[in-house]
DNA sequence: TGAAGGTATAAAGAGTGCGTAAAGATCGCC
DNA sequence: GGCGATCTTTACGCACTCTTTATACCTTCA
């Protein structure tokens, strides 16, 4: 998985939080903390992690209780962490919801292990957020393929990098500089000439016209954007 | 979970097959077992049961072993069992597909907790197993067998390797590099001709013609996919 | 009005990538 | 050890894409 996930820490215990913000950014992820399991629920709520790592021995509430309340609403994978070595708790968390019970003190390397297996297998998520659509124009950056009122455009590989490229920041202009440097490698830079003969091709074989845009509006001297008829 | 869950038992020793199958019937499940790895992996494709209990010390083959190759084909949750408690063994058997890791002796309330706990998240994966169609193409994954209109073709390592790979995704562009790093490995990435090779003695045998595709379309510079006939 | 900078489009040549065939090398099986 | 299947290597024709070159247009400003 190359995108970086994004992992929510709920622990009172300053030094444990420390540790793990410390592995856990070293492999990539990003990290946030929470010290209450109010904090810890109203982050859940406000960042969308891809995963959760719960302790059970909070101060404000019992970690059960944190447990419960995230569960009514999301099905993020929940890892819970205690000291209590406890086979009834165990049963208690893991019946309660959580997907995985580490007890403490643990090697570092099998928690990471855990954390990957658990993130492995939700990336339910992260699949339908592909696809932006532009009125009958799809661009399916998962799938590279590109289709217009549900037919399929048939893009060489640098028509369909610029229109990734577009569609990949929708109404946001992409400089010219940017485009070329992406597509034709920094050291084209210049050849701004390609651009057009590029561009011209994909609003071709969209049916766009230049002078009143459906699709790629020109933006002189700056670049180019990619719209959508409700004109993004 | 109202309806009954199939559950497969990979373990060589009898007496922990027969207290698992106690344990496990008592709470309703479905039991499957198996003494070997090869008997497991048979088992696994013919019942395809919601979850699978293997045990690493298994006396035919290894548990990792068997742990890869039902990975190539099934999304089943594995529990892993293994009187190592060694890290390294669990971060090998974790990063290698399982779900979760149980370290012998266990109490069996937790191990049934941990059950539950992989069946609940169960559900979507059910949904993507089984052998993809693609009209009158079939490929299955669990058996190896390639069907056209109903009639097995026989296809060689490499040419199999390339319509799977092509087939767990249906309809999305694999890139040259991801196939040449799978099939030949990370040696090779730069032998695309080998590739031309093996795609066109597979769509040889799939009656399958470049210019129409029926199957195996051609993204120029970039890989190649297969579709349906519905265009997937 | 005319020039200049930036833009759109067309067309031709060069070069690359793709598909196919066939011969040599290697592996596995009997 | 021999044989067949499979994989690797080599070669070549073809189509297509990219690059290059050229020309017309449009807006802006002197």
């Amino acid at each position: 998985m190359s995108q970086t996930a994004t992992l929510l820490v709920i622990d009172d215990e300053p030094q444990i939080r420390k540790f793990l913000r410390i592995s856990l950014s070293s492999q990539g992820y990003k990290v946030l903390e929470a010290a209450t399991g109010s904090e810890g629920l109203s982050q859940a709520a406000l960042a969308r992690p891809d995963l959760v790592v719960l302790d059970l021995g909070l101060p404000d509430m019992d970690g059960q209780h944190v447990l419960r309340e995230l569960r009514e609403w999301s099905q993020v994978p929940v890892l819970v962490l205690s000291v209590r070595a406890s086979e009834v708790q165990k049963v208690e968390a893991l019946d309660g919801g959580a997907n995985d019970y580490v007890t403490k003190p643990f090697g570092i390397q099998e928690f990471l292990a855990r954390v990957r297996a658990l993130l492995r297998q939700a990336p339910q998520a992260v699949a339908q957020e592909s696809a932006p659509c532009f009125g009958p124009l799809t661009v399916d950056l998962a799938f590279r393929r590109v289709t217009l009122d549900g037919v399929e455009v048939a893009l060489t590989r640098k028509e369909y990098a610029l229109l990734a490229q577009l569609a990949s920041h929708p109404g946001r202009v992409i400089t010219q500089q940017q485009l070329l440097k992406d597509i034709w490698g920094p050291t084209h830079v210049d050849d701004s000439h390609y651009l057009r003969i590029v561009v011209a091709h994909v609003r071709q074989k969209l049916g766009d016209d230049p002078t009143s845009p459906r699709f790629i509006v020109t933006e002189p001297g700056v670049g180019y954007r990619l719209i959508g008829p409700d004109a993004i």
